[in-house]
DNA sequence: TATCCAGGTTGTAATGATTACAAATTAGAG
DNA sequence: CTCTAATTTGTAATCATTACAACCTGGATA
């Protein structure tokens, strides 16, 4: 209950309805923590629960969580949006066999663009993606 | 044409046919280079001395310069794939109001994972993003 | 607490990038 | 030059995500 507390308060402070839907989404989503699901994955998790809950009411959700820094969306090339309740600087680590995505929690102080080669560019932050095979995917055959 | 003896080098090697379509394709690659161009970028650019080539080629053709290592693929989260004819290692500064995408070629000697900290994985590689805003849309109203 | 409506939810249709497929074409070995 | 396997092409299918319009409800108000 606890939790919830920052969905109420970011909610209210955006003038926006507390329902339940939203409620179980940020549940599914606190739930699964580090485990950067997708939209699919939530929308199966919180059907457990409120079986007549829509897929455009998760993607719709999502996305309002995304806009109030509540949540964060992770882009890798595998064809669907991943989201990241970890709202925390954080970089990743992730399974090119499988997917498998973890939070690399180190600080790299080197990283930092001279100001002669922004070409520019207002850098705002950045993140780093390792990229490798999981312990899991390492045993499989191929 | 000096160029294209990478292409004709890597195609022979696979034994795979030099055709037309698969030159200009990789030409057209060459030209932007440094741009990052999606597959319909690419189809547009060849479009114009091949009117007839197919937007499948096109897909096809660059899934097999990937294959071979010819080309990056480069999974930013703009719905599309964006591909990188420069295959040396280097990193990103991508705008996040218009997606120009630029070249970084600092080397970070400090990005490393102690090994206490791979979870496990193999780690192969990394690729570090910076995101900002470029001088154009600095301009910009908002 | 009963009323009311702006905002929320839902099912379905539309979109847009990418892939699958089968028929027609062609590179290039012999 | 012939022949065939590889390639190209146009079109249909797929899949994640978004648009839309009808229906529903949280919560402000009296
Ligand atoms: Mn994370
Ligand atoms: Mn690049
Ligand atoms: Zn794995
Ligand atoms: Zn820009």
């Amino acid at each position: 209950m606890i939790i919830e507390q920052k969905l109420v308060a970011a909610l209210r402070g955006h003038k926006m309805k507390i329902t339940p839907q939203r409620r179980f989404i940020f549940q599914a989503l606190e739930r699964g923590m580090y485990r950067h699901p997708t939209a699919e994955d939530i929308f199966r998790d919180v059907r457990q629960t409120l079986p007549d809950i829509s897929l455009t009411t998760v993607y719709n959700t999502l996305r309002e969580l995304v806009g109030m820094g509540l949540l964060r969306q992770v882009d890798l090339g595998e064809g669907m949006t991943r989201f990241d309740p970890n709202t925390d600087l954080h970089h990743h680590l992730l399974c090119m066999r499988c997917g498998r995505l973890e939070d690399i929690y180190i600080r790299f102080p080197c990283i930092a663009l001279p100001a002669d080669q922004t070409q520019g560019f207002t850098v705002t932050n950045h993140q780093v993606i390792f990229e490798g095979i999981c312990p899991d995917c390492q045993i499989q055959p191929a």
